[in-house]
DNA sequence: GGCCTATTTTAATCAACATTAAAATTCATT
DNA sequence: AATGAATTTTAATGTTGATTAAAATAGGCC
């Protein structure tokens, strides 16, 4: 990380409005059309750009991926933090990350990269990503434990509700696109209110 | 799929059973090295083979790719059947129909491909897998509504809880892996479980 | 053993993108 | 208007890995 630090530090406010941008778009061709079925000149197509343009800002391909997988994961642990911080039971703290990161998924931050080409990264970025998962995962696994302790989720195996409700989050965008039948604020209700169900004592 | 079947139909069944083995071995592939991070040599490896001998068995990669799906369509179409068979109320089915698919998911028939790069897929393969996707989708939802008519599943967004739990069932084999220090058994029993909470009225 | 088919290999070929280098342009600042 | 940094384009170049064609091998059957 302290490379793309570097690589960006000097740069101004421009740049990274447009290197943010760029992510975005990014996340959403890979989304859309898969990370095989994207080209460079496709998501520079977007930009009203040229392929080459684009390592103005990103050193590769798979860089590009890479950020746009650092930035989910920024996200990720961002709606970890605010939920970990909310108040009451380990459910409610639960159940505060959730809608915080289905905001982040559905909301205006624009849409966040699934990371179905993790093993594709270089190995020190994968490395890097495969972390802050085990990271996220984790601390979603101990919101349980807390909840189980203090009697407001059902006794359940930990480790396997966490991968179960990670799963159905990482699958949002999938099927949910911006503007379509469903507003995200119906997801964010309804998902949290499945997840009380799933979850609650 | 009448192009399979063509392709398909005057060959033994020696050349059948290693098509099928070539399938599988794909799908882990795909599955654990993603799309673009394995190369048809890769799997060939994992074969005993050349990559040009992978030739015999498939038109290119991309019908690999599409081969691969179908195998994971069918399976799922299977388990539904199985479960819209089975006995007892919308929920119970449900959770039969569930239990079969862990057992395609996790048991002996071997890895199923996560349908990640569906949109590289060429139009009328694509068009064929989104078909039965959608299929699937709508089965699984139609148990869920029969389920709340009945009384045994608590009234939800049917559309919103079925791609939920889809989404967290796609992304096992994101993290499950067989001789892992999760049992497939363990992984059913309690997949399920969870869904049975997370729907029981 | 000889013949026909199924299967696999060897050795090129090809194409699609990713990537790079140099040149052109924009844009703020003086 | 002139200067220099920031940004983008044009025009090559490279590389990886898919794909193909022809040749080699293996195996059942007469």
């Amino acid at each position: 990380m302290s490379e793309i630090k570097q690589w960006h530090a000097d740069k101004g406010p421009q740049y990274r409005l447009k290197h943010d941008r760029l992510l975005r778009v990014a996340a959403a061709c890979f989304n859309q059309k898969g990370y095989s079925g994207t080209s460079l000149k496709d998501v520079a197509r977007q930009l009203d750009l040229t392929d080459a343009a684009l390592y103005y800002y990103v050193r590769s391909k798979e860089e590009l991926v890479y950020q746009c997988y650092r930035r989910a994961a920024d996200l990720g642990a961002r709606a970890m933090a605010r939920g970990q911080a909310a108040g009451g039971s380990g459910l409610e703290r639960a159940l505060a990350y959730l809608d915080h990161h289905l905001d982040a998924l559905c909301g205006e931050e624009g849409p966040v990269a699934i990371m179905s080409e993790i093993p594709s990264l270089k190995p020190g970025h994968k490395a890097d990503i495969l972390e802050r998962s085990r990271e996220h995962s984790l601390a979603f696994e101990v919101l349980i434990a807390e909840g189980i302790a203090d009697g407001s989720i059902a006794p359940c195996d930990v480790r396997m509700t966490g991968n179960a409700i990670m799963g159905a989050l990482n699958w949002i965008p999938k099927w949910f696109r911006p503007g379509g039948p469903v507003s995200a604020a119906q997801v964010r209700g309804q998902f949290t209110e499945f997840c009380r169900r799933a979850l609650g004592a």
